[in-house]
DNA sequence: CTGCGACCTCAAGTAGCTTGAGGTGCAAGA
DNA sequence: TCTTGCACCTCAAGCTACTTGAGGTCGCAG
């Protein structure tokens, strides 16, 4: 056994995972309890230990939530990337529903935009310095005639 | 006193102004509940009675949860409206500010939207047909090198 | 008299965290 | 030597906006 690397083992505790992860203290313990994080072994004191590993399984994690993932499909994800020898075509479908998720989302923020824009210059230029009693916000956002 | 209207006291059960609002009746129940909707006369039986105004009410609510603002906002333009005096243009401040609200979202989505979607163009075209363990996605979510 | 549907109450569950109370262990400064 | 401060620990509850479920009452139709 020639050439035995120091191989990296950086660990951290649970604060430098945090600064490292850009990641609340008590969100990397929720996401222990929940169980998308491994238990974390423990140094001195009970003191949680993080190795690389660990850290790039948080980072994914935060990525995937910052792009608005759910936890239940970042889990999947995650069941796909341990089992390294399934298809990658699997992660791209939960990529591509998830693509969409967002997609409508926007769509639907656009409109709700246009409907608030319409109301709010509708009261600019008609009502706005009177009382609220005249205002049209109250009627319009009662709908359409009722 | 002439000329009395059978002023148009329509009202209904809560399954009614479920209908009229198009609101669950669980909601409408957990409206008056944190004190968004006034607490409910009861007719027959028990059952809370619902005349035009609180549908009214009711709509408002919905119109603005549709909108996608938070009920803290929404009790702070009712007690505008409720206060008729006050003048309009709070209500336009508040409406404003929501806009904006609205309006960082939708940006932020569209740039999610941007980076999901150049993550899921480069595993189709590169690494699709293999195995998980090789994946783009992973090592691009883990994010630019480590 | 037996369903049925619409109503009732109260309690708990949902997602994804965050916040708070109360306690331990270690190192540096007075 | 003391004490101050920081980072960590656990367990429990709180947040938003509802939804769901259990278990019960009521009037009416067949």
């Amino acid at each position: 056994m020639a050439l035995v690397s120091r191989s990296s083992t950086t660990t951290t505790t649970i604060g430098g995972a945090a600064r490292r992860a850009g990641c609340p203290v008590a969100t990397i313990r929720y996401y222990e309890e929940i169980g998308i994080m491994p238990i974390a072994e423990r140094g001195m004191g009970g003191q949680r230990v993080y190795d690389d590993v660990a850290i790039a399984r948080l980072t994914f994690i935060r990525r995937c939530r910052d792009l608005d993932m759910p936890i239940e499909k970042i889990t999947a994800l995650l069941t796909i990337s341990d089992d390294g020898a399934r298809p990658c075509a699997d992660a791209l479908t939960l990529t591509n529903e998830h693509l969409e998720v967002v997609r409508s989302r926007i769509r639907e923020l656009t409109d709700l935009e246009q409907t608030l824009s319409a109301f709010a210059a509708e009261c600019s230029s008609t009502c706005c310095r009177g009382p609220s009693v005249s205002c049209t916000l109250f009627s319009e956002m009662r709908g359409p005639a009722s």
